[in-house]
DNA sequence: CTTCTTGTTACTGA
DNA sequence: ATCAGTAACAAGAA
């Protein structure tokens, strides 16, 4: 499930690998992914910067257009380059000694095909489709970024931000963490971890909250997003980077898909429930 | 076979 | 009007 971390991975890796290449071919093979716009109409540009707000990531065309790209449970972005097309259609090559395994691509989940006029290529997989890719103007860019809260890794996202904006919500933590109108790019997996590192019960309301507890929720947001982005993310069932390769964050989770083991902290039993519509763990004794 | 998984949106009922 | 809860979306795992 890419968040922030992983797509943040994506943005960063992509940008050192595709910015000002020519586009010069498009394949569109499953047609409902592209939302908006037409995505063979992209041939001839290039993309001149990668941003990211919250979960979407927002590719800057030379011509002024952008393209929106949001993977939102299984969708994967990876970037191929020349070496990869194997006569015979072969996934592994050598490199030096060491043998690396790569996604043979593309597969029954590519939905489009960028390809570059250095005959490298960007795959846009999605098994569930749910994933898209919108082709929009400066002005509607705009609008869907402003639909968008805070980013939580920005310098303006203050203890003090995260405070007021909490004083004006109801309901509990964990709904709040997830609401990407307020605090962009937090999903089921890290919302649950903030939670257990503040020690906070993730149906906690949040008026209930004391002022310790949401100093160490604003602590958490902050110091696991940044472990996260550069342990280059969590991969538990889909989640790929743009090489294709795994994020390494998996072994530091330490209540996500952990329910029935033992509390890493006071040995607890972990508890399942739900919340926000969501699989939610956590564990009965220490988080209060 | 059923149930569960998740990001987001649309819908429903309060 | 606002908010919470839930279905829907798709495909696979258990």
């Amino acid at each position: 499930m890419p968040e922030l971390p992983e797509v943040e991975t994506i943005r960063q890796d992509l940008r050192r690998r595709i910015l000002s290449k020519k586009i010069v071919q498009v394949d569109v093979l499953r047609k409902k992914v592209v939302q908006i716009g037409r995505a063979e109409n992209l041939i001839g540009d290039n993309f001149k910067e990668i941003e990211r707000r919250g979960k979407l990531i927002i590719l800057v065309l030379r011509s002024g257009r952008y393209m929106l790209v949001h993977l939102k449970m299984t969708g994967q972005l990876i970037y191929q380059d020349e070496s990869c097309l194997v006569a015979g259609g072969h996934s592994m090559r050598v490199d030096g000694n060491s043998e690396k395994e790569f996604v043979k691509l593309p597969n029954k989940y590519t939905a489009v095909i960028f390809s570059f006029a250095d005959k490298s290529r960007l795959f846009f997989n999605d098994m569930r489709q749910f994933g898209y890719i919108k082709i929009v103007s400066k002005e509607e860019k705009k609008k869907i970024e402003s639909k968008y809260g805070i980013e939580p890794l920005d310098t303006k996202f203050t203890q003090k931000y995260f405070y007021e904006l909490l004083k004006k919500s109801g309901g509990n933590i964990k709904t709040f963490l997830l609401k990407q109108e307020k605090i962009a790019g937090i999903g089921n997996i890290y919302a649950d971890e903030v939670c257990f590192q503040a020690c906070v019960r993730p149906d906690r309301k949040v008026g209930d909250l004391k002022r310790q507890e949401i100093v160490k929720i604003y602590q958490s947001i902050k110091s696991i997003l940044k472990l996260a982005v550069k342990h280059r993310g969590t991969t538990f069932s889909d989640y790929l980077d743009s090489d294709g390769k795994k994020g390494n964050f998996v072994k530091y989770l330490k209540v996500y898909g952990r329910e029935g083991e033992k509390c890493y902290r006071c040995g607890g039993v972990m508890r399942k429930i739900r919340v926000a519509g969501r699989g939610t763990v956590f564990c009965l004794w220490c988080q209060k």
